[in-house]
DNA sequence: AAAGATTGAGAGATCAATCTTG
DNA sequence: CAAGATTGATCTCTCAATCTTT
């Protein structure tokens, strides 16, 4: 376990300042033009991705890498906002489950657009297929290491 | 401006997920071996590589993608840990520029190992020469895009 | 008035401690 | 006691308003 090469520490200079600034400008986009935060439109197509659309408080923190007491505060607040409800599990009463609502899904519908735009002009308009496919390969291993790491 | 195909789609989620958990990784990592928040880490990076050591508040801002008031607060921190000074410039009286200290050069140097052995474990390490290439060239662009969208 | 930086108020995140159920 | 989730204290970030200097 050395020091990385001077080329991979180029590569990972433009990664970290890439993301920092994609997450950024992409964060503020969905707060102007859809009144929500990225972490809630995280939050929502996890959900949405659920077998039977739904997601203990546990297993979502997990998914979109929120500290527990994070993950209780942002519900809160998509609660209030009329996004998501918490609903209590069937059988082990100690569970939480979190259920978008017919307003959380029509609002992830109304981001969806926007953030993708935001995704295509930032992002994805820059890469050619050559650099699609040669991302991915090299990101796939990145992304599965760090993610048992925690 | 059309939306990203689906493999673009797909390669960006890679990223802003792998994105998300190394930056969290590796700051936890800095703060608890070095007490140190990868912002500030950032900060002493950027100074020292600054002509003369010095970035005034408002350039260190944007290179570090801080709002002005965040950075006044990152500093009046950074200054009470004793890394950083802050410095009248000569001419311009509404001018204050950010100078590293001793300890602050100190702390960088002790720091530096510990980040770049955590960017080789979760980063370096799963990319070979080619993966290198290709990423680099890729995000080259985006990088340059995302910036001057600011 | 404009530029550079700071301040006050409020939102968002985390850790450790706590409550509830198993 | 362990697991699932919340709460309290605290820290960091951002926006808008303010202060100082040009």
């Amino acid at each position: 376990v050395s020091s990385p090469t001077p080329e991979r520490l180029a590569t990972w200079r433009l990664f970290f300042e890439s993301a920092w600034a994609l997450l950024d400008v992409l964060d503020r986009e969905l707060a102007a033009e859809c009144s929500m935060p990225l972490r809630w439109y995280d939050v929502l197509v996890h959900l949405e991705e659920a077998p039977g659309e739904r997601l203990r408080m546990g297993e979502l923190g997990n998914q979109i890498l929120s500290s527990k007491s994070g993950l209780t505060r942002v519900i809160d607040r998509m609660e209030e906002a009329g996004f998501v409800r918490r609903e209590r599990a069937g059988g082990d009463r100690r569970v939480i489950e979190v259920v978008p609502t017919e307003a959380g899904v029509a609002a992830l519908t109304a981001a969806r657009p926007i953030h993708r735009r935001g995704i295509q002009e930032y992002f994805a308009s820059h890469l050619d297929d050559r650099d699609v496919a040669a991302v991915s390969r090299a990101l796939q291993k990145v992304h599965d290491e760090v993610r048992a790491a925690r």
